[in-house]
DNA sequence: ACTCTTTTGGAGAGCGCTCTCCAAGGAGGT
DNA sequence: ACCTCCTTGGAGAGCGCTCTCCAAAAGAGT
């Protein structure tokens, strides 16, 4: 690689053409005819020409990267920790390679990093933006909104906005939990929830109760976790101690449902003979944890994949109006409920 | 955003001055009357101007942007489910951000997607590859290499090649698993190792078997595996079959370790009492583990970001020879043995 | 007072590509 | 045979930016 990387200039020169038609050849746009398009193709491997992609994208508008966006509770870099982001990160990676996309993973967890983001898409190093995030008051969905960035959010945008969605139809996700108790005829219920700051864990909540006061169950203790297992385990002591006799545990994730467990049964309960436990998520802690989890199943990879779809096809049709897709949980019963 | 977006003719319009010296102000090249830079700032303001990123990669043949490249054993975005690729990703972000730059990732799993990632970087997509990949035969960094491109490899080259990477001490890191079970007077001992074609699994191996033998052990059965908590059970299913009397087993990473594990209490074996059990990586499934696993420590986090730092360094001087940073491992003693 | 250096702003040439506009040639209709 | 329409290649104008080269102005030295 001594060489000047070749341009379009030099292959043109060296088939005896033009750069348009060289660029024609290479884009596959308008008929060339077949001969001349042979004689391109060698000058290209003659010369070893590759695009440059700078060039392109000044004049496409088009840079064929989309920001892939975490704005974790935590913010940092743990938030690989929880398995969520990465599973996330598989389902849009997934999905956008099959249309020659390619994610640039951004962290926003403080104003100054949040600020790089809008700044990053605004300067057109991105078409378009994946949101994950978790909290509702996040302020990013509204300031890439008025930078006019094409926008799909995983999980509803805290205040209505005209933005794209994908999300969990968490409430429901309550629903089939508290069902999954009154199957096994568990009186004692409580639940752990998740950061009442986002929406998911407020919905949960919500679908929750619900269905437990339909079935009879006005009142149900509620203990507030952080999603990780040491806050899981915290919440699980806290109400053990105000309600001894419990003998069901709902807890909105299963990285905090196993924290629960544990305390559980270092308190000598077995799970699931004297309490029964129903986590969420169905991420392999779930799967990992002894006994395992039956859980409420969220389908991230696939709700992350149709993110990355909507955007594509966004991109493609900036006329498009916001959609929203809502996915639906599902129950998966292990051993633990 | 109905407007067009500002370039730098318009803030210069604004400013009543020439194009380049807006640039000047806003790259903070050479000097320029401070007056003038206020006049100038406030002109950017109005306009509400931001660099196109595309024109200036052209002419500045800089990205901003790095690939990270995962080849992942099996390929997939299954890659994602080993907590391993979490904490590289994590461990780079945490680096890149403080330098202003972002990674693009790219899965490279198939032949079809190694070309892509080469041509990726060829057309100047990014700057340069971060290399994470486990199998000695990938074709990535030779084909990196000769394309030219700034790389750098987490693991060693498959064959010696003037290459950058980071690394781990596996063999100490075997080490320290034997000096382990010498520790705790266990004599029956085995080791369930990960895919052979792997670097670090051979080296873990090695490091083990020659430190057992220097123990007075000549002898260690040894079962393979593949990375996967069900490879490990399976694993571990063989190794009892063949060797029921066994009292320590060394587990090349955590989550085989965790199958072995449940496959030992599965079995009535007591975890460390009967079997003492010592696993690799010290990821979030040896905390998560019951019991939680003694494990050798491998800093991926730092590794990463070591990685990501040589690259960095390396853009920045080209002219600057291969380097290779090795980390040494280290034990952390929890329950299991 | 004059020349020599240093500082600072402007002009303009690209960076490598796409795409619109033209022109030339061939096909088809009358 | 002529005219029109379609197909296909070339010319060249940018896309928005950086950076080198100049020139003008300001400061320094004698």
């Amino acid at each position: 690689m001594i060489k000047e990387t070749p341009t379009l200039e030099d292959v043109a020169r060296v088939a005896g053409v033009s750069r348009a038609t060289v660029s024609r050849v290479v884009n596959g746009t308008r008929n060339v005819d077949p001969q001349l398009q042979e004689t391109v193709r060698n000058a290209i491997e003659q010369t070893g020409y590759t695009p440059n992609h700078a060039a392109r994208s000044l004049v496409t508008r088009r840079t064929g990267t989309v920001a892939l966006v975490i704005s974790g509770a935590g913010g940092g870099s743990d938030v690989f920790v929880d398995p969520f982001f990465g599973r996330v990160t598989a389902g849009v990676v997934d999905f956008l390679r099959t249309r020659g996309v390619h994610p640039v993973l951004m962290l926003a967890d403080t104003d100054r990093t949040r600020v790089e983001v809008v700044e990053f898409l605004r300067q057109g190093s991105a078409d378009g933006a994946l949101l994950v995030t978790t909290h509702a008051a996040e302020s990013l969905p509204a300031r890439l909104l008025d930078a006019g960035v094409p926008t799909v959010l995983y999980a509803r945008p805290g205040r209505p906005m005209p933005v794209s969605y994908v999300d969990l139809d968490h409430q429901a996700g309550g629903r089939l939990a508290a069902a999954r108790f009154a199957g096994i005829g568990r009186t004692r219920v409580a639940t752990i929830a998740g950061p009442l700051d986002v929406h998911a864990s407020q919905d949960r909540l919500t679908g929750f109760r619900e269905a437990m006061a339909r079935n009879g169950f006005p009142y149900v203790p509620v203990v507030e976790g952080g999603f990780t297992v040491a806050s899981g385990a915290a919440a699980m002591r806290r109400l053990l101690a105000e309600y001894p006799e419990v003998d069901g545990v709902f807890v909105a994730n299963d990285l905090m449902a196993q924290g629960a467990v544990d305390v559980l049964l270092a308190h000598g309960k077995r799970v699931p003979e004297d309490v029964a436990v129903v986590g969420f998520d169905d991420s392999a802690p779930a799967l990992a944890c002894r006994p395992p989890l039956t859980t409420v199943r969220q389908p991230v990879e696939h709700m992350a994949a149709k993110m990355a779809e909507v955007l594509i096809t966004a991109l493609d049709d900036p006329e498009e109006r916001p959609r929203s897709v809502i996915f639906e949980p599902e129950l998966v019963v292990r051993a633990s409920a």
